[in-house]
DNA sequence: AAATATTTTTAGGTATATCTAAAAATAATG
DNA sequence: CATTATTTTTAGATATACCTAAAAATATTT
């Protein structure tokens, strides 16, 4: 049985190799959790130990199968209660990471399961990410950053990579929520700023918020 | 913010008071969080700092009113995932304990409230036992304790005051469950065993049975 | 490639919540 | 009421998950 701290560990290493596609080091992971690289060396050797991941010395880590499971468990129960938080207790996605936080770390394969059924067995959350199975099986629908989006082409607004509160709340103020149709209207070279078009409105957001937004063609 | 060691004590601090009516004492203490009266005595020491309870050595311990409250609090936490986990995700009620025991110490009383409010402010736990509101209230029906009951008396059960699986199961084995109307047949002297009548069945308990399982007349 | 900078690890320390064993206080008994 | 038994506390360890500061390895510059 895993500790909550040595949980966090694997999940956020597991995010961290999906974002950079490859080994990850232990400065970023300290920056993840928020404590200091020597904090995260001590962790490393103990679930390498564990043999969740394959540790070496100055070269970083990578989460082996049996790590792999855990974090997609963890990450199922996260985004099935964000899920639950929102559908069935009238939160707003902006509230629910925090408590989701607490709650991924309930042991109890019955409740995760009993609660995917309550909800029929949804296939995305709040923010759009991809929810994995019992089996840590997910589909992933290829969405592309509203970065990459040229100017006069239209979206649909699908996913946010980006739980914070201040993020969320500043997509709500704009009316910018999953399933809004977004159309670049301009482009900046210079600090990579796009002014996008929604039904509702016509404004400029930053790189910082174009990198976080995922659509679909 | 208190740890998840300081809640289980002051929540067993708090179903000690209430069971004996009286100061509690270490022992007493160490025996229900299974821990060494050593153990206890430190943790004493430290909730007795953060005036969560009055401590003077070799007397006990009593709860303060913010140490009442915290415990309270847990309790409500605790009876309304319990609620959660048999009316909407189809555990029965053996099934619930250990899950809520860890349910309870997650913190957000948004969570909390709102809970309550999807559950339409229920005022009973799946046992029985009284949930106490936001504000720490709670009706406290009296119930009487079927080994109080005499021969030729009826009753319905309403209350059982023991969370245990083994115990929950052998209930619902003698197809005893809450509202269940129950006749004491016979009531033997020597070892206070009962023959209860249930509209299915006649058949004797032990003491053991009749002291946790509580009637309203 | 030598010098410098950065990253990572090691060594040793802290707080929490446990433990064992011994000492101290209280309770029960002859 | 003195002795014995029980309960409780103290003193000193242990494991977890952190920390700081220094050393070692790796990466980057000049």
């Amino acid at each position: 049985m895993l500790s909550k701290s040595e949980e966090n560990y694997i999940k956020e290493i597991y995010s961290l190799e999906q974002k950079f596609q490859s080994d990850v080091n232990t400065n970023l992971i300290a920056k993840k959790i928020e404590t200091k690289a020597s904090s995260v060396t001590d962790m490393l050797k103990k679930l390498a130990k564990k043999e969740l991941l394959t540790y070496q010395k100055y070269k970083g880590v990578k989460l082996n199968p049996k790590g792999t499971k855990v974090a997609l468990s963890i990450i199922r129960k996260h985004r099935l209660w964000e899920t639950f938080l929102v559908k069935k207790l009238n939160f707003s996605w902006d509230e629910v990471h925090e408590v989701a936080e607490q709650l991924e770390h309930i042991q109890s394969d019955k409740l995760t399961n009993h609660l995917d059924a309550f909800l029929d067995f949804p296939t995305v959350d709040p923010h759009g990410e991809p929810i994995p199975n019992k089996h840590g099986n997910f589909k992933t629908t290829k969405t592309i950053c509203l970065n990459q989006f040229q100017i006069g082409e239209k979206g649909v607004f699908v996913e946010v990579k980006n739980d914070s509160d201040t993020f969320l709340k500043f997509l709500n103020k704009n009316n910018l929520s999953i399933g809004t149709k977004i159309k670049v209207i301009e482009k900046e070279d210079f600090d990579n700023s796009m002014v996008i078009e929604t039904n509702k409105d016509q404004f400029r957001i930053s790189e910082n918020v174009t990198k976080n937004l995922y659509l679909k063609r």
